[in-house]
DNA sequence: GCCTCACTGTAGACCGTTCTCCGCAGCCCT
DNA sequence: AGGGCTGCGGAGAACGGTCTACAGTGAGGC
């Protein structure tokens, strides 16, 4: 038996199979137009027969590698099942394929490594990301970013409509009696006033609903701790006080499984509303039971997908889509106040 | 202003701003022997002046594109997360990149697909791939594969001890005095006995402990639907009948998921014990607070990681770790038959 | 019978790296 | 002084595709 290195089978090799040139090969593999049927053909048998299957590095450094890069902050977050999913579906059918970019802190090291020809082009969820520096970016490889409010000239956005969930959330629990009602949110740097955040949205639309309401002094903004514990911690503290919140309006629902096992812990399950947003799958659970903003995630996903695939169809001009939100009122935030 | 195309600067830029070879620079950035310190300096300049980034692909083309793909087959899988938060605590610190490969449907196209030429290695988890198949896939491309009881020559290896973990089920619900135990596993596909798929494993030790303990006729294997709504009608059906079981040991957390939402919708949360494996981040939650098995998911992820690296290094005879495997047992299990 | 043209297929440059030689100094050793 | 050796840097061939130009060929128009 031979130790041989398998060494993998190139396009000459097909070429030579076939006797033709190399160049037929690659036309015929692309699809391209000069081929005559029975070269087709011909090809075709030969590629079946050797297992040829293309070098995507090679491709890449002349034409396009047929990969999309889909970056997400933290593979855990469940929202992210919804977008994969949607782009997955939108992907699927056309010659490109989807690949995952967990990245490590900020994202900029992981958008830079992917655009250093791997893919054609990259869907990112990085809302820190500065305005500047991406679109310099966009300007190497095309772009499309979910879950940004700003509007800019060299890439796609896709975002929720946070303004309209976050006050369906405010509407469902005023319309409650809630009145001391808590927004545990992400840490400052994702909620900054004007950084077109999601979460920063959402923040801003429970201020001003607890202002128009005349709550503003029961204002109360609690951020989340990437630690579990941490964040269980704030909340149980939250819930020891005498004037304890009867209602914790969470940034999303991840945050609010934090905040319900808070609840639990203090033992005040049933008897504190919690809202989350997102409405993933754990929402609808009946252990749960959610009350959550659907903003259609999957919806999100395939758009982005469709975006950037327009994108390397040649379109330039920026586009921009906003997925509707709609509440979803379910047991964590049911009962009325007592 | 120009509207030129931002061809972004290449190998060549570099070493005619520098003033040396491209074979310098490329030493320069592989820290490959033979360079002085002055040029390393006036190299380094000229990388930092330029803002150069290598291209992947042209790398990939001649030695390595150091990108590691993990295939996972369905990103919603929460102990997905752990074993992608370990494979990435592995490679932090290394030169190497981490992209994730979800696959659509069978693993097989997505594994050839990242082997084309896009990656270094592959760490791989799928169950139903045939052996003799990737055998000769990993002669291709060094892969890693998680959660397979085989013993490869060529590939290496990452399981938990699914003997030990089942068997710490069955010893906890027997010794709660449960004799009517289902078993809520995986579709046939997933589970056909000696295909050494962990589940096929867990269920091969529920029917041994079952007959070990004369509750042979009692055996009931139940399968997960795709779709979770059969999931659920099944396990009410299961659980309408009279003589229902009084636990569910369920073949990974997100199946005991389903289970816990079928208990809950026959509305006998509390009354039929259910377990689960894996010991997600879910199972901890105090709202489900399921007895679950830690097999250690970062730790397999991390050394998988690790185990591809070494590939990567050189080695090549087979290697495999076996995860422990410790039960938790938490509420969901806790009450003793009535 | 000649010119044009559409259709096929090929030759060969090119993409941006890596990597294997190879040359050139300068130094030490005899 | 001649002959290695060592340390540094460069030339140039890969790598496996894509793509632009161009050549050949037969048919159709005049």
């Amino acid at each position: 038996m031979s130790i041989a290195r398998s060494r993998s089978v190139t396009i000459s090799d097909v070429a030579q199979t076939a006797g033709v040139s190399r160049a037929a090969v690659s036309k015929v593999i692309r699809n391209a137009y000069g081929v005559s049927p029975a070269m087709r053909v011909r090809v075709e048998a030969a590629i079946a027969e050797l297992g040829y299957r293309p070098s995507v590095a090679a491709r890449a450094l002349r034409g396009s590698s047929y990969r999309l890069a889909l970056e997400i902050p933290w593979v855990g977050a469940r929202f992210m099942t919804q977008i994969v999913e949607g782009a997955q579906l939108a992907v699927d059918g056309t010659p490109y394929q989807l690949v995952l970019a967990p990245a490590e802190g900020h994202a900029y090291g992981t958008l830079e490594s992917m655009a250093d020809g791997m893919v054609d082009g990259i869907i990112a969820i990085a809302p820190l990301t500065d305005p500047e520096w991406l679109e310099a970016f966009a300007a190497r490889v095309p772009v499309v970013m979910i879950g940004r409010h700003d509007h800019p000239r060299g890439y796609d956005t896709v975002v929720g409509d946070d303004v309209g969930g976050a006050n369906a959330v405010m509407d469902h629990l005023l319309g409650l009696g809630h009145r001391r009602i808590v927004h545990l949110t992400e840490p400052e740097t994702v909620t900054a006033p004007g950084s077109g955040t999601p979460h920063s949205v959402r923040l801003q639309v429970y201020r001003d609903r607890m202002a128009t309401a005349g709550l503003s002094d029961l204002v109360e903004v609690v951020r989340r701790d990437d630690s579990r514990a941490g964040t269980l911690a704030a909340t149980r503290e939250l819930l020891a006080r005498d004037d304890r919140p009867t209602a914790i309006f969470a940034g999303h629902d991840d945050i609010a499984m934090d905040a319900l096992a808070g609840v639990a812990a203090a033992g005040l399950t049933g008897r504190v509303a919690v809202t989350g947003y997102d409405d993933t799958d754990l929402a609808q659970h009946p252990l749960i039971d959610l009350t959550s903003v659907d903003q259609q995630g999957v919806e999100m996903g395939a758009r982005a997908a469709t975006m950037l695939l327009e994108r390397l169809q040649g379109r330039t001009e920026p586009r921009r889509h906003v997925a509707t939100a709609t509440l979803r009122v379910r047991g964590s935030s049911g009962r009325v106040v007592s």
